[in-house]
DNA sequence: TGTGCCGGGCG
DNA sequence: CGCCCGGCACA
């Protein structure tokens, strides 16, 4: 049961920290977090504070052992505990300077050990406690409650009375930053499970959860701000879609622990539906803060790497990591079917897709720290799911073309039409800009980039109102544009649209409120197809 | 039959 | 080029 937390993490571990963390604070199963650390330093030299104790182990034995361990604790199911047990065991087999790593975190003044790393060793205990000082005081606070849990369960607390201080400082910023770029991660939803799952009732989880969500809030959210109230996106769409892209997404990759966690999730609505959001399309990267540096790896180790030689000027050699490299990059979300896709992205669901674009730009320049890339993959992201609840209205330009040059119309509600008959040459947008007239009185034009003409919108109110069999063709106009004269009769002839064309709209009677085409017996420009 | 619009003519 | 209309295709 547990276990499977603790593999799945595992595997994931490299790049989520924080999955153990929660994990381990809401339940206080160290042993477990240890394992993964463990292998995360092995692996990445991510975060330092927990895993440092054994990181030294962990060098000093054969690459192989190395692995075995971290897969050891992947693999072994059920053995939760005892796995631990046992790899501790493994370590102090095989590597004395394992255990002497332990004293050594207990006792601060510890003598022996170490012939063998002594500077490194050293170099350790002091920097972590520093460093993590600095950073995260915002998170410790909050952690520091947990951290001494943590802490005392998996080793045997007796020994380390003096790591218990300066870690739980450490662990927490680390552990903060890590949960909080998990919370932002496309995985997510890994970090949250677990954390809710295992322990309901335990109160730690709750704190937890508050933690993970100020930190989230605080330091990641500052992306999804925007995209929530910015674009007035109304939540309404993609909540729902979200949530179900979230849950396949479990299914897929997590299919042991959806079902017990599927439930739970509900329950946990933290940040729920955006977290889900991004997983589906977003592919994690990591970019280095430092200034003028704009490096984007997409592993944490890299970028840790990264900073840790090129920013740092550490050894690139060692594995050590005081865990310093954190707070120099950070973590953004590219998504990756919004780069596919592209703007262009013919959204079905709505022929009036093409309107948000220019929108975008703004949301950009909002979400100041957070990555321009990730900020891309929202946006493209955004306008499938605003188009839906916010019409053309943003977009709509009133056009003259050529033949209208004449006017602006009132294209008021044809008498017949709606029986508004407000034939007030007022421009589209001032007068009856009310559900159905508006899109009906001024047929909208939709700018589509560039090259397009102009997109029309089809008037959606009254117009169609007469002759219903419009709407289902609006799709089709779309490609009808693309693809000019789809059918041709006979040579270039047009196809001849559906729409109701301004003679029809008007009648006889008010010709004059033609579009000049029609009057002249061309091509309806007012109410193209 | 009504409508949409091409093709063409006129000024 | 603006304006108008004959006439065809289509619904």
């Amino acid at each position: 049961m547990e276990s499977k937390y603790i593999l799945e993490k595992s595997s994931v571990g490299t790049r989520v920290g924080g999955a153990d963390f929660n994990y381990r604070a809401g339940r206080s199963v160290l042993r477990d977090t240890r394992v993964l650390m463990v292998e995360k330093s092995s692996s990445m030299q991510a975060y330092t504070h927990g895993p440092i104790l054994y990181k030294f182990a962990v060098d000093d034995l054969p690459s192989e052992v190395k692995k075995d361990w971290s897969k050891g604790s992947g693999l072994t199911p059920g053995g939760r505990i005892l796995q631990d047990t046992e790899k501790t065991g493994l370590r102090d087999q095989k590597d004395p300077g394992s255990t002497g790593i332990l004293k050594r975190a207990s006792s601060t003044p510890n003598p022996g050990l170490n012939g063998q790393l002594p500077g490194s060793y050293m170099h350790l205990d002091t920097r972590n406690p520093g460093k993590q000082a600095e950073p995260a005081s915002n998170f410790k606070a909050a952690q520091g409650q947990h951290a001494p849990q943590a802490e005392k369960q998996p080793l045997s607390s007796s020994h380390i009375p003096v790591p218990r201080n300066r870690k739980p400082s450490g662990h927490a910023d680390k552990e903060v930053m890590a949960a909080t770029v998990l919370t932002s991660l496309s995985t997510s939803p890994l970090v949250l499970y677990p954390s809710s799952a295992p322990t309901v009732s335990d109160p730690a989880n709750k704190t937890w959860k508050e933690v993970l969500s100020t930190s989230y809030s605080s330091s990641t959210s500052g992306n999804w701000s925007w995209d929530a109230s910015d674009q007035s996106v109304p939540s309404t769409p993609s909540p729902p879609l979200s949530n179900d892209n979230n849950k396949s997404f479990l299914l897929s990759s997590q299919s042991d622990d959806v079902s017990e966690d599927a439930t739970e999730s509900t329950h946990f609505m933290f940040e729920d539906p955006i977290p889900r959001k991004r997983k589906n399309s977003m592919k994690v990267m990591f970019k280095c803060l430092w200034k003028n540096c704009e490096k984007v790896l997409s592993t944490s180790s890299g970028i840790q790497r990264h900073i840790r030689t090129v920013h740092l000027g550490r050894n690139t050699d060692s594995d050590y990591s005081d865990g310093e490299e954190d707070f120099y990059y950070t973590e953004i979300e590219v998504n990756m079917d919004s780069l596919t896709e592209g703007l262009s992205s013919l959204t079905p669901t709505s022929p009036t897709t093409t309107g948000p674009p220019p929108i975008f730009p703004s949301p950009l320049s909002d979400a100041s720290h957070s990555e321009h890339i990730s900020m891309n993959g929202f946006q493209s992201h955004a306008p499938s799911l605003l188009s839906q609840s916010a019409p053309s209205t943003l977009c709509h330009i009133r056009t003259d073309h050529a033949y209208q040059a004449t006017a602006p119309v009132s294209i008021p509600v044809g008498p017949e039409l709606a029986g508004i008959g407000n034939g007030n040459g007022i421009g589209p947008g001032t007068g009856t800009e009310n559900g159905i007239s508006v899109s009906w009185q001024s047929p909208p034009y939709i700018f589509k980039g560039v090259s397009g003409p102009v997109t029309h919108v089809r008037p959606v109110g009254l117009g169609e109102k007469r002759q219903p069999s419009v709407t289902p063709h609006t799709p089709v106009k779309n490609q009808a544009l693309n693809m000019p004269a789809p059918k041709s009769t006979s040579g270039t002839r047009k196809p001849r649209g559906e729409a109701k064309k301004c003679r029809k709209v008007y009648g006889m009677e008010k010709r004059d409120m033609w579009c000049t085409a029609c009057r002249w017996k061309k091509a309806c420009q007012r109410f193209i197809d």
